[in-house]
Order: structure tokens, then sequence, then C-alpha cells
DNA sequence: TGACAAACTTACTAACTAGTAAGTAAAATC
DNA sequence: GATTTTACTTACTAGTTAGTAAGTTTGTCA
């Protein structure tokens, strides 16, 4: 599951194959059928166990009980690593671009996903702006929107273009986000 | 290459095959071999038109005489109307996410092709603050940046969540940048 | 009318894809 | 100590992939 998450990240859903995990293992082909019957429900518990995770930072204390700054600091850190580590995508956004060759339950796994990242965002962006400390005009909900879509095209840019490009969008987000206006 | 740069926006660069394109053409497999030797020609061909035709776009006085608004709504225009176009995606943004799994000469074009966009992106941002219409803090290239990711992970999150994603990060842009500090 | 070239088709290949069926070795359980 | 379960391997299959070589049709031009 670790490589299957890592190749998603790296090379798209439909740039890997079970040779290459079973490459990578060492073992055969079939050892990885063995443990899940197909592509799409190794995947789906790659998503599962991603989901899981964000879940249990989210409500844990560690996470729970920053301020609104360090939250969403804590948020742009999460995809920055991404980024450091070997270069890779956000994995919802992974899954997206290629959402139209994805089977049904693996759509389903991706728009739960999507919608989970993007109501946290939404609620800590809410949550700052009461408390004073960002500014920005307009719904909570639509800055979540361009601020999840930031990051996740902010990896791919990256890229192309090399880590400073990611860097922009995060040092952009925080310059718009505390300008007192 | 319509049917290529139409693919390659819906399914990615491993998403299709000669086989789908000679399909919807009637024609077989060889028939594209003739034209294009490799996949690698002919994605390649697509995006240099792509970038072509961006840069007829940019210096036809359509488009070059037009305010600075004018011109940022002009930009957002080319998304709104590529999510319309059957939930299409940024081509940049498409080979950006398997840009580990492209050929060289691909990985040259695409990042050609971003570098082309992001820097008409800033020149326009830069024209609008100085004529004071657009305000935000930190540099044009940076906000750029994070502009052009929004709209390309925007394409990709309005897949899982619909085209109201869109919509929303396209209205925050503009509630954004017009608001009189 | 004949030569030539453009745009194909037919018929392949070698490599890779997800997935399966049957057999095996070792460890855990009764 | 016997039985069962876990975690594989070996040996496949049917379908798809990009790409090739040789032959065919069609239109153009001298």
């Amino acid at each position: 599951m670790d490589l299957a998450e890592s190749f998603l990240q790296e090379k798209g859903f439909n740039g890997f194959s079970y040779a290459h995990i079973a490459k990578e293992l060492d073992v055969k082909n079939a050892a990885i059928h063995y443990h899940f019957p197909s592509k799409e429900a190794l995947v789906s518990a790659v998503i599962q166990r991603y989901r899981d995770r964000f879940k249990l930072w989210i409500n844990n204390s560690r996470v729970k009980d920053l301020s609104p700054q360090e939250k969403l600091d804590w948020f742009f850190n999460i995809y920055t690593n991404t980024r450091a580590d070997n270069g890779k995508v956000c994995l919802a956004g992974s899954l997206e671009t290629e959402f139209n060759s994805l089977p049904d339950s693996l759509r389903e796994q991706t728009q739960a996903l999507t919608r989970e990242l993007l109501s946290w965002l939404q609620a800590t962006l809410q949550e700052g702006r009461d408390a004073g400390v960002f500014h920005f005009g307009g719904e909570p909900a639509d800055k979540a929107a361009l601020i999840l879509s930031s990051l996740q095209g902010g990896l791919q840019i990256a890229r192309a273009l090399g880590n400073s490009k990611f860097r922009a969008v995060v040092q952009q987000h925080k310059q718009d986000l505390l300008a007192v206006t």
C-alpha cells in the first residue's frame, strides 16, 4: 500500500502496474493479487487509509488545539512535504486528473477525500476570520476551494518549473490572508 | 491532433492510445503512425500547436488592447470553456500530473507552455496593479503562480465535486483582486 | 499515358496489462 | 502430531500497447 500510494502520487493511476510493485518488493505479481484481488481494490484501500489518517490528524489535539494560523501552516506543510518527497503530487489531485478513466468506487473515494479536505479548510478559514486573524471577502467555502485548488495545481506546476513556484503559491496565500486591509 | 488534444485533456497521456484515435477516425492504427511516427511526436505537435495558438491570441489586438480586467476575464474564460467542454482539464495540468512518465521532449514542451502562460499572467497582473484596478500585496510573479495553480487545480476538483467548485475559484479571485482595501 | 508520391490497409511483433488456477512451503492452531 | 491457514510461486491467459514492414489505392503532374 505504501508503494501503491507513492506510485499514485508519482506516476498516476494509469502510470503504474502490479509489476512495478512486485519488482520493488521482490515478489511475484500474483502475490499482490492475493492481498488485493484487483487494482481497484488496492487503490481504494490506499485512499481509505489516506482519509482515515487525515481524520485522525484533524481530530487529534495536536492539530485541533492549534490557532487558525498554525492549523493553516500545518496544512500547507503537508503539501510542502509531499513536494519535497520526490516531487510527489497531492493524492486527490492525481486521481482527479484521471477521474474519467477511474472505476466507480474510486470516483466515490476521490470525491469523499476531496470533500473532507475542503470542509476542514473551510471551517479553519471561518474560524480564523471570526477570530480576526484572516482577512478575505466572500464565502469561506469559496476561499477554501481556491486554496485547495492552488495547492493541488501548485504541486503540478512545481514539477515543470521547480520548487520555487510552489513556495511562491504558499507565500502569496499567507500574504493575501494576513494582510491587514 | 484535435482528438489527441481532447484525449489528453480528458484522460491524460497514459489514458489514451493510438487505437482510441484510430477508432474515432475509422481508420487503422498504422494510418496515424504514417503522420506521426511516435506518440511522443504526436503529443509534441499538439503542445506546440497549443503554444502557437496562445501566442497568436495574446499578440492579437482583440486581446492585446483589452483592459487588465478584461484580459483576466478572457483568461478565466478559457478555463471556464475548457471545463464546459466535457469537463476537460488544462493541457498543462494534465501533462504535469504525468510529468514523471513523460519523454524528455514532452517535458520541455510542458515547461515552455507553463512558462508562457505564467509570464503573460504576471505581466497582466502587474499592468492591472499599476493601473490601480487590481489590489494585491507581494510579487506579481507569486500572485500569477497562485492564480494559474488554482485554475489548473480547480478544473480537477470540479471533476470530482462539480462545476460550482470551479466557479467558486474564479469568483473568489475576482473578489480578492478587485476588493478595495 | 506513365511515373510518382500521398495516404492509407493488412498483417504482424514484442512488450506489457490485469487477472487466474493450481500447486507449495512454512507457520499457526487444534 | 495432524490439520488448516497464510502467503506465497509457477505457469498461464486474453487483451492492449506502441510500433513496423510490405503491399494497395488514389490522385497529381509531366
